[in-house]
RNA sequence: GGGUUGGUAGCUCAGCGGUAGAGCAGCGGCCUUUUAAGCCGUUGGUCCAGGGUUCAAAUCCCUGCCAACCCA
């Protein structure tokens, strides 16, 4: 990208003058000593300390004005009084005022001075002091350029706003807009709370194959690959399940996995064609103990990322649209909620009847094809009816065992499963099951869903059943659309920090 | 895959047949406590691309590309 415009070349100029003056624009290093926001917030506590009319103040805290201290951050902002600059240093941390006086500097630093050009990176030592409008500062006293921009950076104001420019380069997002930076913040928050409430159960995080021979766990499109040494095709993986239960024939009896998937399907603003997924399974658990399990999580992530259970989500204009409540979570049969939409009657009346009632009365007709049959009926009216209605957290348990094949029977009525389906915020966040253990059914289950195409069949996954995998409860949680519900989002593509888009050119 | 909306200066946007615009940023000037600094001046454009209609197209039509949203 050769790009030029008037605002490039006057960078481009500004940086051939710092390298005529013999000095470098990208060093190599410079050690700041503290954060930005650091030193201002201690600046900041040291003049409410020394301004308190209270006699009973006590000893001095913060940084004390005149204190020295050596910062680095990238100029966000400029205001030019002449023989007086003001600029904005931020850092990771936050962001500091920077008070440049030309009196304090020979002719040549104050040369080098105006070849800084906004979003440049520099190093910069001083003493901390507070302006007159109460702004804790920096007397600059000398500064070193750190990293010269060559290209201008995003208005300040207004923020960036074009959605494309926003995925494709991401950093200029971060850099213009502060909510973007929180909300990956608080991506990172969730996924270290997730680890460490894993290990504090004394769960063991390991890592599995993304390239598989025969990609399984779940009913999706995979991407192919090709691995040259081997000569052979790969799939990349679209589950991470058969690999964990592996280890669970292994003897991991508390495993846990977050990784990426793969799927080759639609993007849309709830799917990204790679996605996070965390998988745990326990021994000895089955799928009561992982609603716990799941429960428990989720309440302790929304406690630490939004300091509350209740989670309001916001539009543009900051107004609450949405309300989720975390407190309380509800556990109802899947054929209960179908018949609060569909009717008390909807398990009496004949198939036919259920196929025209949801065609007609519920206005299905897009969304059952001819081929469906009957529980597939029940489904659309479960994902397109109940599902969206399912703001606050609910356990959808006894799913028709036609609806999930490869699960085991619910003892108390055989018709249905032991899995649940966890859904918030209108869609299915996490699956849990009481899972498969007993390899003849696995193996008859897998083949009827590979359709007699023997070589989809995971044999080595069997093989691994056949000696034996405890009794165990596992659950999958897709961590962007958990990210989505703590975070107020509502596309994926707002907590992935580079969504998959069509390449350019 | 279908529909809707959008693509104009570095950024945010207006203009919607008749000379290419504003704010911010930038550049020059004034100002040594400003903070979306202020005041004066000023530079900057493949109006997404390609075709068509027209005396005349950023503007109307067609095709394509990219994106967002809705639907499948």
């Amino acid at each position: 990208m050769e790009d030029t415009n008037s605002l490039i070349e006057q960078r481009r100029s500004h940086l051939a003058g710092l390298a005529e003056k013999g000095v470098n624009p990208f060093m190599n290093k410079f050690s700041p000593e503290t954060g930005c926001d650091t030193a201002r917030s201690l600046m900041a506590k040291w003049d409410a300390w020394n301004k308190s009319t209270d006699p009973a103040k006590g000893e001095p805290v913060g940084w004390p004005e005149g204190h020295r201290v050596r910062l680095a951050g990238r100029i966000t902002a400029h205001r030019d009084m002449g023989k007086s600059h003001f600029l904005d240093l931020r850092d990771v941390s936050g962001r500091i005022q920077l008070w440049f006086q030309k009196a304090v500097f020979t002719e040549e630093q104050w040369a080098q001075f105006k070849l800084l050009d906004l979003a440049d990176h520099v190093g910069v030592e001083g003493t901390l002091f507070v302006t007159r409008m109460g702004e804790p500062s920096l007397k600059v006293e000398s500064f070193v350029p750190l990293s010269k921009a060559l290209r201008p950076p995003p208005a300040k104001w207004e923020g960036l706003a074009d959605t494309e420019i926003r995925y494709r380069q991401r950093y200029l997002d971060l850099i213009a807009n502060e909510e973007v930076r929180k909300t990956f913040q608080a991506r990172s928050l969730i996924l270290r709370e997730i680890r460490d409430f894993f290990h504090e159960r004394g769960y063991v995080e390991v890592e599995t194959p993304m390239m598989q021979a025969i990609p399984g766990g779940a009913a999706a499109q995979p991407f192919k690959t090709y691995h040259n040494a081997l000569g052979c095709e790969f799939y990349m993986r679209i589950a991470l399940e058969l690999y964990l239960k592996r280890l669970l024939v292994g003897g991991v009896d508390k495993v846990f996995e977050i990784g990426r998937n793969f799927r080759n399907e639609g993007l849309s603003r709830r799917h990204n064609p790679e996605f996070t997924m965390l998988e745990a399974y326990e021994a000895y658990g089955d799928y009561a103990t992982m609603m716990e399990t799941v429960e428990s999580l989720i309440r302790r992530l929304a406690l630490k990322v939004a300091g509350t259970l209740r989670i309001e989500h916001r539009n543009a204009q900051g107004e609450v649209y949405k309300v989720i409540d975390l407190s309380h979570w509800r556990r109802a049969r899947y054929k209960d909620l179908v018949r609060e939409k569909a009717g008390e009657d909807w398990f009496r009346i004949t198939p036919e009847e259920r196929r025209r009632r949801a065609v007609e009365d519920l206005k299905l007709s897009g969304d059952i094809a001819a081929a469906y049959e009957d529980f597939e009926v029940t489904g659309a009216v479960f994902e397109k009816l109940v599902e969206p209605t399912l703001i606050n957290p609910t356990f959808v348990t006894h799913l028709p065992k036609e609806l999930v094949p490869l699960a085991k029977i619910s003892a108390d009525d055989p018709t249905t499963v032991e899995v649940f389906e966890c859904c918030i915020n209108g869609q299915e966040i996490s699956p849990g099951y009481t899972e498969q253990n007993d390899p003849v059914a696995q193996r008859k289950a897998l083949e009827e869903q590979a359709g007699g195409e023997k070589q989809k069949l995971d044999e080595d996954f069997l093989v691994a059943l056949e000696h034996g995998m405890p009794p165990a409860g596992g659950i999958g949680i897709g961590i962007d659309r958990l990210c989505m519900m703590l975070l107020g989002q509502e596309s994926i593509r707002d907590v992935i920090l580079f969504p998959q888009l069509r390449p350019k050119e």
